[in-house]
RNA sequence: GGCCUGGUAGCUCAGCUGGAUAGAGCAACAGCCUUCUAAGCUGUGGGUCUUGGGUUCGAAUCCCAACCGGGUCACCA
């Protein structure tokens, strides 16, 4: 808005001075750098040849110009090629006078057709890790933006419910169980079958082991791929495994009955940690139920000629001459492989959304994987298929390298939101926060800044970037963190608790027209908030908003330093100060909440 | 090997649609609580923006090459 208006302004007075046109495009600002006196900066040296001036003469005429035309600049100065604007403070004013009730500041209404957002995607098998936790974070986070700058969302979760892997966990289950349940070993339920999964894995390791033959340390490579090759094949323990998944698939009563029993153990495994976490779906998506509806697609692109068979049974689509490689799309014995379900789901979202886009919350590991999905749903004739978006983010890297489940590094989601809960109360008795709080006050609290301290650490991370995680590092509470920010919000309510307790009301009326320095950083701040929301959407990057409630807390704190509210003699900027104060704790309350960070109002 | 992606302070990260002397936080050191919450504020030190070319008034940012790291190229998901 400043910047479309001063744009207008230079282009006005460049035609009156010189009589020429500048190219719109060109027509940048930026902000002014602190050392410099204004707010506003335009580079001129684009200019200077059209003009017929060198830079500091066209900055300085330009400048005197604008000034002339245009009362919202107070003044100006030229640096070089630099002309740097200072915006009149009643600009800013108006600005405030505006907005500063405005809880929903920045945010725009919801309109247009649905943007579907896949995000989470867990499998059965295992519970939730630091993987996932990014991955459920910044989808939900990104949905928060994107309804918040105007698009209509629909979040959708898909839990891959099937599949060997299941049915590795139910064997060990029947076999070592000794028919344990979550209730009887007070275990949660998704950590129970993924115990139970491990066991599988090592108990067939054991085996294969047994199957080596005596002279395996001694042979070449080669050869001993193939003789551990043969010992898996041999397996009585994946033989039985494959026994039922094949049973499953013919829906046998018997492992259909204990598939949906383990299952929802699961399930209600999960529903803790999502609910912890913060994070919901408006859609569970099954693949169970949705694995066959791929199949009927690929039918269809046989009988179009875009799909073929080879001689073994199996199907393919050709993307070669698109600089790909050829895709199976059903396995020689007709069953389906992960891109057949997918494109059966993509279809069925569209015909119950009929969305505008298809965003997928998935690892980087899977590009290539959706740069397929897109084409091969182009060459079926669904067009839409260009309105998939693949939101890859990168990996999470523990201090000592990747995490690996067969190794034990893993960092269990569930776990490591007790540690930063339990840093969080450490912390607070430590310096004595909570003991004026209830117990359930306090408890609630610790949640608050415990999740607030993880979500803050992953998120203002760019999604794009693998990230470090250095368990020390992110149960700090310090610096650049949510903590930090929460505690901003706690400190601001509390003068405003305070005015109150002195009968003084917040007012609507602003009846200050001038501006001190740190008030001044603070509502420019501000001002750009909007911009700020929009680029998040645009880019799905959360670690945007991250940096600009950083930002906006430590200006803040600043201004706190440097400015007394409560003490301040004059009334009238006292209680303009409140109503920055006021302003402030709402827009971090409304920028937070878009991390899934909450703010609490002592702390 | 082909394709994709990254390399910024001791560490974690911003900045990257080209602009002024490259910024935060952590860690280190030095200050600030009889005064609105010190989970805070202020200051000091710390950089050949991996390297070498190119484009131009100007490059951490754009282009090319090299080096190093990660991902991917499954009848796994």
């Amino acid at each position: 808005m400043l910047e479309e208006v001063l744009r207008q302004l230079f282009i006005k007075s460049f035609k009156t001075l010189y009589g020429q046109e500048p190219p719109v495009q060109q027509v940048n600002f930026q902000k002014t750098r602190p050392e410099f006196e204004g707010d506003m900066t335009i580079v001129v040296f684009p200019f200077g040849k059209l003009a017929g001036r060198n830079p500091e003469q066209l900055a300085n005429e330009m400048g005197a110009e604008m000034i002339k035309e245009s009362d919202m600049i107070a003044k100006f100065n030229v640096v070089k090629g630099f002309l740097n604007l200072l915006i009149s403070d009643k600009f800013w004013m108006d600005f405030f006078k505006e907005n500063h009730e405005n809880r929903e500041f920045g945010r725009k209404p919801v309109s247009g057709k649905n943007v579907v957002i896949e995000y989470s995607s867990p499998n059965t098998n295992k519970p939730l890790h630091l993987g996932h936790i990014r991955n459920n974070l910044l989808g939900w986070s990104v949905s928060e933006i994107m309804k918040a700058n105007g698009k209509k969302v629909v979040r959708v979760n898909l839990v891959n419910d099937r599949g060997i892997h299941i049915c590795k966990s139910m064997l060990a289950w029947l076999k070592w169980g000794d028919g344990c349940t979550p209730e009887s070993t007070g275990k949660k339920g998704d950590h129970l079958i993924g115990d139970f999964y491990v066991l599988f894995d090592k108990k067939f390791k054991e085996e294969v082991k047994s199957l080596l033959p005596a002279n395996y340390d001694t042979l070449d490579e080669k050869a001993k791929e193939e003789a551990k090759a043969k010992a898996e094949a041999e397996s009585t323990l994946m033989q039985e495994a494959r026994e039922m998944l094949v049973k499953w698939e013919a829906n046998d009563p018997e492992v259909r009955h204990l598939w949906e029993t383990m299952n929802q153990w699961v399930y209600d495994g999960f529903d803790v940690t999502y609910k912890r976490m913060g994070v919901s779906f408006e859609k569970i998506y099954y693949e169970s139920q949705t694995y066959l509806l791929g199949k009927a697609l690929v039918q269809e692109g046989l009988e179009k000629g875009v799909l073929y068979r080879r001689d073994d049974n199996s199907v393919w689509c050709d993307l070669r001459d698109e600089g790909l490689d050829e895709k199976l799309l059903l396995r020689r014995d007709g069953t389906s492989v992960y891109m057949t379900q997918d494109l059966g789901t993509a279809q069925l979202r569209v015909k119950e959304y009929d969305p505008e886009k298809l965003i997928y919350v998935v690892g980087n590991e899977q590009i290539y994987h959706f740069d397929v999905l897109k084409r091969v749903l182009v060459r079926l004739g669904r067009e839409w298929g260009n309105d998939i978006e693949h939101l890859s983010y990168g990996m999470v890297e523990l201090p000592n390298g990747k995490m690996k489940s067969r190794e034990g590094t893993v960092v269990d989601a569930d776990d490591l939101m007790d540690e930063m809960v339990a840093t969080a109360k450490a912390v607070s008795d430590e310096l004595g926060k909570a003991k004026d709080l209830s117990p359930e006050e306090a408890d609630k609290l610790y949640h608050t800044i415990g999740l607030g301290a993880l979500k803050y650490f992953i998120l203002k991370v760019d999604p794009k970037k693998t990230m470090l995680f250095n368990p020390e590092e992110s149960i700090d509470f310090n610096g650049n963190t949510g903590p930090f920010v929460q505690y901003t919000h706690a400190r601001i309510c509390s003068v405003l608790r305070k005015a109150e307790e002195q009968g003084i009301k917040l007012e609507s009326e602003v009846k200050v027209n001038d501006l001190q320095p740190k008030e001044k950083e603070i509502i420019v701040m501000m001002y750009g908030w909007p911009m700020v929301l929009n680029q998040a959407a645009e880019n799905r990057s959360p670690a945007m908003i991250a940096n600009f409630i950083f930002d906006l807390a430590k200006e803040f704190n600043q201004f706190y330093q440097e400015c007394s509210i409560l003490k301040e003699p004059d009334a009238d900027r006292r209680m303009f100060r409140l109503q920055v104060c006021d302003m402030v704790a709402a827009l971090l309350r409304n920028a937070s909440e878009l991390l899934g960070i909450g703010m609490p109002n002592r702390m």
